[in-house]
DNA sequence: GCGCTATTTGGACGGCCAGCCAGTTATCGA
DNA sequence: TCGATAACTGGCTGGCCGTCCAAATAGCGC
């Protein structure tokens, strides 16, 4: 079936050239011929490949939410004490808006956008749901082992960390150089720790076995085509 | 001069439609005969108000700006302990979220508008750059009197405290509910004291009089028209 | 080689919108 | 009352963009 193999290597060749033109000039100031041609192909091929615009968009969305998640799930492995790898993750994470920060460009790009239309915003909010829910988890079980703190609600934890992650990448987003990025990531580092390894803990381990399962590669699975995504960039 | 009052006034009426509108659908989305029919007036009067969109736009932002600053220096006021008015504004940030989102909301089509039209991106980066010396200078003065830890570039602790902020609202923004927000705020803000209160600090205060002025009011002065602007919703 | 289908092309169509402008009305000073 | 100017109106227009489509091309099994 090399037809079909054709038919995926287009629509890559088309969402790499999308997500190069959108993380430059934002979604809706990109228009579907300038794509083509940073693409190289034709106008109509856009029109062949995907349904329309916002189909197109998916492709995109799906691919940088595969690549951030791929870069948590990579800094996990590197050590098998469960607190650590919550700080990797942390790191990678905020490492992330500096080594790649097309990827919070689309992010941003989507947030705005998915407000008035609510097939992206639906889109969005599923990836930042997927998100919060895979760190909730890790920091359930950091609670059930007697790690973390246990005096506050793992679901809000997620959101609040989430959130200092993704505010300090959106600020390094919009002015890279305006702070020190390393002093800032450091901080932030520490704040989330020093948080969730402060205050009271349960007592005892309820469980033998440690967070076996790297934090947020438990997330519910892209429903795009695109599923062998590799680097964005 | 009553003619003058009578171009603020249809200016104030504009940029409050503009606001209105574009909170909803954003910026691109919002076309400016929509403006015109919120605002009630005639397809022409915008442009004779307003060279072009950016100029409308920049009237959009001043107001935002103004409104989320004004809420930020009536909170400190509430309180002549240091700590305690940087907590007070701390939560007063974050309500600001939830008591009006729209302004959040505006930030952040400007955020992503602002990458692709420099003048616009120079706007929102003076607005946050004007957060966080506001907030810097308050944790230095911290510091200095031996309140919150010297050990941290004040700087960069206001890039990390504000990016904790932001981070949170625009979650929320995206999807209201979908955490609980009195849950996230508190852990926040107690995150965010608990960081700026531990670690070593200095000796003894090295100024007798404490923070006399309330954070964030020391920005730079907006550039616009609207200097008199009252709550945005 | 021969049909058949997947793939690709370039352009046409229709809608939308920001900027512009000629003309009208309201307001003010003299 | 009478210019003069500010305030305002409504429509035009040129361009851009997403979608659709008829035709051309390439690759496949037979």
């Amino acid at each position: 079936m090399a037809r079909i193999n054709i038919a995926e290597i287009r629509r890559r060749q088309i969402v790499d050239a999308a997500i190069r033109v959108m993380a430059e000039k934002g979604w809706n100031e990109t228009s579907i011929d300038e794509i083509t041609r940073e693409a190289g192909v034709s106008r109509g091929l856009v029109s062949y490949h995907f349904k329309d615009k916002a189909d197109l968009l998916s492709g995109v969305l799906a691919r940088c939410q595969q690549a951030s998640m791929d870069v948590g799930a990579l800094a996990a492995r590197e050590s098998t004490d469960p607190v650590e790898r919550v700080r990797l993750v942390i790191r990678a994470t905020l490492a992330l808006t500096r080594s790649d920060p097309t990827i919070y460009e689309i992010f941003l790009h989507f947030m705005a956008s998915g407000r008035s239309n609510p097939e992206l915003g639906e889109q969005i909010r599923n990836l930042y749901r997927g998100f919060r829910g895979g760190w909730a988890r890790t920091i359930q079980d950091g609670q059930d082992n007697g790690l973390f703190r246990n005096d506050i609600d793992a679901d809000a934890a997620a959101a609040r960390d989430i959130g200092a992650m993704t505010g300090m990448a959106l600020q390094w987003l919009l002015e890279p150089g305006s702070f020190s990025f390393e002093e800032v990531a450091k901080q932030t580092e520490d704040m989330i720790m020093d948080y969730l390894l402060g205050g009271p803990k349960a007592v005892a381990p309820r469980r033998a076995v440690m967070v076996e399962s790297a934090p947020l590669d438990s997330l519910p699975a892209s429903r795009e085509r695109d599923e062998a995504a590799a680097s964005v960039s």
